[in-house]
RNA sequence: GGUCCGGUAGCUCAGGGGAUAGAGCAACAGCCUUCUAAGCUGUGGGUCAUUGGUUCGAUUCCAAUCCGGAUCACCA
C-alpha cells in the first residue's frame, strides 16, 4: 500500500504539476497518532514547483489519489500532509486473507545463495560474551536472510592453529598431569582456556625473575624460557611433528566438543566449519596467482605486498620474507575454497567492526585479482560488547564467559518464575524448558534489540531485566494469547466475520500488515535489531488492545471470532518473527 | 598524525530531511469479583555534544570543533 501510494502519488504530480519525480522521491509515512488517518504522503516537496499552497496541492492530490486507490476511504489535509484512512474493508480483508494463509507473509524467492560466516573463535580458550554478540546476530541474520527468499548457507571458521594455540598446549604440557576434561569434570573449551591464562601467568613470573636480574622488560619478554619454548613448539607444529600434533588433535578435540555443547545452548547451527590449519597454505596459490598478474610485487627482501594506497589505504603485506602466510593470505584461500564449495552470490562475514580495515583490504585484493566473488564480499560489522568498566580485557580477568552468563540468565529467569509462582501446575521438564526459553529469551532479545553496528554497553551487575523492552515481555503476551485461544476453542479457525475495527484494532492491524516490508528491511541491512523492535511494538499493540477489548466475552460472535482471528495472527507473526531472532515462544508461562 | 565509527531523557537504547523527538528501566500516581498484572493507563524528566552552512523545513544532510572508541603489524 505504501509503495502504490508512492507509484500513484509520483504519476499524478507529474501530470499535475509536470514534476518529475520517481515513485522513490516520495515520502509515505504512517500518520502520527494525533492525526486521522493510516498513511500519510508529504507534499511539501512539491511546493515549490507547483507554485501553490500546500493546502490546495494537498486536496487535489489527495481527490486524484481518491480515484485511484479504491482503498481509500478518506482522506484530510493538515499543512503539507495528506492522511489518508483506509476503508475497513482493506483491514477486514488483510485480517481474513493472513489469517486463513499460513504462507501469507512467506517472501518469494530472490534465487540467490548467500553464506554467512559468523562465530569464528579461536581453539584456546571459551567463547565469551563477544562471541555471544557474533553469534546472536550471525545467526539472526541468516535466518532473516532466508525469510526474505535467500538460499543460506552457515559457515564458520575456526582459528585453531598459530603461537596462541601453543601456548595452552606448552602450559598443559608442563604443568597438565595429563588431566583431561573428563577428569576434571570441566568443559573441554574451559580446561584448554585455563591452560592458556596459565601460560600467561607463569610467563609473567619468568619475566619478573629475570627484570629483578637486571634484563630490561624486552629483554626479559625475549629471553624468558615460555616464550622460547612456545616459538619452538609452533615450529615443530608447522614441520608436522608428531607428538606436538598429537597434542593439537587431543586438546582442540576437548575444545570443539566444548564449543559444540555450547553452540547447542545457543541454539545456532552452521552447514560447515573451515579450520584455518586446513586453508592457511592455499592463500599461497593466491599469492602467486597475484604475483603473475602484476597484482602484487616482491620486495627485495622476499616479502609479497600490494600497494593499495591509490584506494586510499596503506601497503599490504600478502606473504612473509620467509614465505610463511598472514592472517589477510589465510582469508584470501578460505574465500577460494569457499566459493568453490559452494559458488554463493554473496559471502558476508559476521565480524567486529575492528577488523574493518581488514575487511576493506580483502574485498579490494580480491578485486584486484578479479574473482567472480569479490563484489559480493560483505562486512557484516557488529560493535564490541563493553562494559561499564569499559573493554573486556582477558589478561584482567574481565572476561564474561558464555556459558557462565547463559546459566546465570536461566538461573535468573527460574527464581524470577518462581518467585510469581508460574510454574506451580507444570510438569519438572516443561518448567525446565520455560526456564531456558526464557533465560536464553531475555539475552537474546537483550543483544538483538540494538543496532548491530554500535557498540553496546553490557552490565553484568544489573542482570538483564524480565520486563518492558524484553524478550519475556513478548514470550509472555505470546503466551497470553495462546491461553486465551485455548480458553475459546476452535469454532473461529473457518469463521469470516465483517467487523469495523477500532482504534487498538487498527494500530494492532497495522503493526501486522508492515511485517513482510520489516523482514526485506531487515534483510537488506543485515539488521535483526529492525525485527526486534518491530515484534515489540506488535507485541505492545496487543497489549493495550488486550486491555481495553474484551475478546471471548465480545458483544457478538462475530466481533468474538473477529478479535480471536486477530489475537491468533498476531501469535503468529510473534512466533514467526522471535524464531528468526532464535528465540523460541512458550505456549504457557 | 591519517582513516573509520559513535555522541539523543539520570541509565540502556529507538528514530535518520517533515507534524508537539519516542520506548524500556529507575521515580511517582492509578488499574486484578472480568480472557495470564512478566500486563495496562497516566505524571515528571530533552539546548538531540558545540558552531556554522545547505533548504520551504535539520535531531536527521555537509563542514569545522570538542569528547569517546576502533584501526593504520612480516599478530591473528
Amino acid at each position: 500500500m505504501e509503495q502504490l501510494l508512492r507509484e500513484k502519488t509520483a504519476t499524478i504530480v507529474n501530470k499535475l504539476y509536470g514534476i518529475n519525480f520517481s515513485d522513490q522521491d516520495i515520502t509515505v509515512n504512517q500518520t502520527a497518532k494525533e492525526f486521522v488517518g493510516d498513511f500519510t504522503v508529504v507534499i511539501f516537496p512539491f511546493v515549490k514547483i507547483a507554485r501553490k499552497k500546500p493546502e490546495e496541492i494537498g486536496k487535489e492530490i489527495g481527490d486524484a489519489l481518491q480515484k485511484e486507490i479504491p482503498e481509500i476511504d478518506s482522506y484530510n489535509v493538515v499543512k503539507g500532509f495528506v492522511n489518508f484512512k483506509l476503508k475497513n474493508e482493506f483491514w477486514n480483508n488483510f485480517l481474513l486473507k493472513a489469517a486463513a494463509d499460513e504462507n501469507y507473509f512467506s517472501l518469494p524467492s530472490t534465487h540467490k545463495k548467500i553464506m554467512v560466516e559468523y562465530a569464528g573463535p579461536n581453539t584456546n580458550k571459551p567463547l565469551h560474551l563477544g562471541h555471544i554478540r557474533n553469534i546472536f546476530i550471525g545467526y539472526s541474520a541468516s535466518e532473516i536472510l532466508k525469510a526474505a527468499g535467500n538460499e543460506v548457507v552457515k559457515v564458520n571458521i575456526y582459528n585453531d592453529r598459530g603461537i596462541h594455540i601453543c601456548k595452552s598446549m606448552l602450559a598443559y604440557q608442563k604443568f597438565g598431569n595429563h588431566e583431561t576434561p573428563k577428569s576434571k569434570a570441566i568443559k573441554g573449551d574451559h580446561l584448554v582456556g585455563d591452560y592458556y591464562v596459565k601460560f600467561d601467568q607463569e610467563l609473567k613470573i619468568q619475566i619478573a625473575g629475570l627484570m629483578t636480574q637486571g634484563q630490561t622488560e624486552e629483554e626479559a619478554k625475549k629471553n624468558a624460557p615460555l616464550n622460547i619454548e612456545v616459538k619452538e613448539m609452533l615450529l615443530k607444529w608447522e614441520a608436522g611433528d608428531a607428538e606436538v600434533r598429537a597434542l593439537w588433535e587431543m586438546m582442540n578435540g576437548w575444545v570443539y566438543d566444548g564449543f559444540e555443547e555450547t553452540y547447542n545452548l545457543i541454539g545456532c547451527d552452521f552447514n560447515k566449519h573451515y579450520k584455518e590449519s586446513d586453508t592457511y597454505l592455499l592463500g599461497k596459490n593466491i599469492v602467486e596467482e597475484g604475483l603473475s598478474k602484476n597484482v602484487f610485487y616482491k620486495r627485495p627482501d622476499g616479502a609479497v605486498c600490494v600497494d593499495l594506497t591509490a584506494d586510499g589505504l596503506d601497503e599490504k603485506i600478502l606473504m612473509r620474507s620467509d614465505g610463511t602466510s598472514v592472517y589477510i593470505t589465510q582469508d584470501l584461500g578460505t574465500a577460494d575454497l569457499r566459493y568453490k564449495d559452494f559458488e554463493p552470490d554473496q559471502m558476508i562475514y559476521t565480524v567486529a567492526n575492528e577488523q574493518d580495515y581488514h575487511f576493506k583490504v580483502l574485498k579490494l585484493v580480491t578485486q584486484k585479482l578479479e574473482k567472480k566473488y569479490a563484489a559480493g564480499i560483505n562486512h557484516l560489522s557488529y560493535g564490541m560488547v563493553d562494559l561499564p568498566t569499559g573493554r573486556m580485557k582477558s589478561r584482567e580477568g574481565t572476561v564474561v564467559d558464555a556459558d557462565d552468563l547463559m546459566e546465570e540468565m536461566i538461573r535468573t529467569a527460574k527464581e524470577q518464575t518462581l518467585a510469581l509462582g508460574k510454574t506451580e501446575n507444570f510438569s519438572e521438564s516443561e518448567a525446565e524448558k520455560l526456564y531456558y526459553e526464557l533465560g536464553m529469551g531475555a539475552l537474546k532479545f537483550f543483544i538483538l534489540k540494538v543496532d548491530p553496528r554500535k557498540r553496546m554497553i553490557f552490565n553484568p551487575e544489573e542482570s538483564i531485566d524480565f520486563h518492558g523492552f524484553t524478550g519475556p515481555f513478548i514470550q509472555y503476551t505470546y503466551a497470553r494469547i495462546q491461553s486465551v485461544k485455548r480458553k475459546a476453542g476452535n469454532s473461529y479457525i473457518n469463521s469470516t466475520p465483517v467487523i469495523k475495527a477500532n482504534d487498538s484494532e487498527l494500530q494492532l492491524l497495522l503493526q501486522l500488515y508492515l511485517y513482510p516490508n520489516i523482514i526485506k528491511e531487515a534483510a537488506s541491512n543485515l539488521d535483526p535489531a529492525l525485527l526486534a523492535n518491530h515484534i515489540y511494538f506488535i507485541a505492545k499493540s496487543f497489549n493495550s488492545f488486550y486491555a481495553e477489548n474484551s475478546i471471548t466475552q465480545a458483544e457478538t460472535e462475530e466481533l468474538k471470532n473477529y478479535r480471536l482471528l486477530l489475537s491468533d495472527l498476531t501469535a503468529t507473526v510473534i512466533k514467526k518473527g522471535m524464531k528468526l531472532l532464535g528465540i523460541e515462544v512458550p505456549e504457557r508461562m
